[in-house]
DNA sequence: CGCGGCTTTGATGTTCATCAAGTAAAGTGG
DNA sequence: CCACTTTACTTGATGAACATCAAAGCCGCG
């Protein structure tokens, strides 16, 4: 939120209506229209480890990735609990904000990331103007609470094996759309989002090398045998 | 959903411009457009452990609870898992619907309840209409996303003693405003509910009981030292 | 270059699941 | 309504899964 993170439009070429988050939103919001919320908009640039959103902060801003990954976790004592990783088109900033004047969750960036942001009220008075924005805006709003809703179920239901071997899936599948992947996150990170101890995180992927169903090289993973890894996923 | 459980209108006292969830969703609905969905509206009767709602059914009604208690879970192989529990006010069923065709959870009555159910269609056009009330429902869907995210890391980060005083004290808090109630659950529900084994679950009971925490008498609890559970709830 | 955080492995102990066996309670069909 | 069956509850014993502690190497960064 810090002003040094502000980035001018006219530093990244970008038109409001070309823009392939637009369909996300604002599929059905006239070009008039449009030109308002675009006038307004801020980008601000974040690099890796960087906070987007403090849980605890007010919310007076309407928050969307353009590039890049951040994760969405809350704090808890010295203790974090990540919810959830999210890329572009995955709003996860959109959780909280019509219900709490707070947010409920905090935001970072996983690697260099930019978000468009656009004012609040702006929204609220568009939610009003235009139900099929608004209408749209809440297919978006419970598609991602359904989605990280369905994901801790998934995670919570299997063991640490199976945990660690879903993980890696997500990211492949989910994320990176690659069998090889450099991971975004430390062991540490991984063990906060399964719920596991950092030391039982690594002793699964020092296993899963083992058995030559992965290979890792610090950060690079790479999925060697993929049916065994959703085997163990699946069984865990 | 069986026609076996629905109920006329006139069955129940019921003007919908009196009634006490109105405001929930319809603060903003002038009486005109209200007539139009009160006329429409069925409700439904479910005695204990019916189904309400099947994980995978098309989603066409928009369903809240009039009265009664319910509990949100998935099936996944022979197992369950509890995501929520809810009461009047607490709309759980209003997840999935704005983003799926079909229920991604169940939803059943754990004892009688009574739901209100309007044609999803009439809300869809309402929302379009009317974006006072896109508005409104927009802030009741992220209260009941946001409550049940939160409530799932609350679980997630204690462990097994930690468990179960929190949801003990769930029950007097948030369902029964009482520092004794009849637990609404098996035991078996309890486990599925913090992932845990029934065994365990009785096991902590127990050990609370002899540790003058709680009474039991079957189902009844009655919570005698309500510190103690408190810190365990914490601590755990 | 040195410090702190990340990673790794091993050893140890705790927490929890599972199995077993018995009692109580609740539903079912004659 | 009773005998019967099933489901829920309870406790103990055992072993598996996982956390914690400890020690050492590694890496990045000021």
């Amino acid at each position: 939120m810090e002003e040094t993170n502000i980035i001018l439009p006219d530093q990244i070429k970008c038109i409001c209506t070309q823009c392939d988050l637009k369909k996300l939103f604002f599929g059905n919001v006239g070009n008039l229209e449009m030109q308002l919320i675009c006038d307004q908009k801020i980008f601000r640039k974040y690099s890796k480890s960087q906070i987007i959103i403090h849980e605890g902060d007010e919310i007076q801003e309407f928050t969307y990735l353009k590039s890049g990954l951040v994760k969405l976790y809350r704090t808890s004592g010295d203790k974090e609990q990540i919810i959830h990783i999210a890329k572009p088109f995955d709003f996860v900033s959109i959780l909280s904000i019509f219900s709490n004047s707070k947010y409920q969750y905090s935001v970072s960036a996983l690697k260099d990331t930019v978000t468009c942001n656009l004012k609040m009220d702006d929204i609220h008075k568009m939610i009003l103007k235009n139900g099929t924005f608004a209408s749209d805006l809440m297919r978006r709003m419970s598609e991602v609470s359904d989605r990280i809703i369905l994901e801790m179920l998934e995670v919570r239901k299997r063991n640490l094996k199976g945990r660690v071997a879903f993980i890696l899936l997500y990211f492949a599948d989910e994320i990176f759309n690659s069998m090889s992947f450099d991971l975004p996150v430390s062991r540490k990170e991984i063990a906060e989002w399964i719920s596991m101890s950092t030391e039982n995180v690594i002793r699964s992927l020092s296993e899963f090398r083992q058995d030559k169903v992965i290979k890792i090289f610090g950060k690079s993973i790479e999925i060697v045998n993929r049916e065994d890894l959703e085997m163990i996923s699946r069984l865990g």
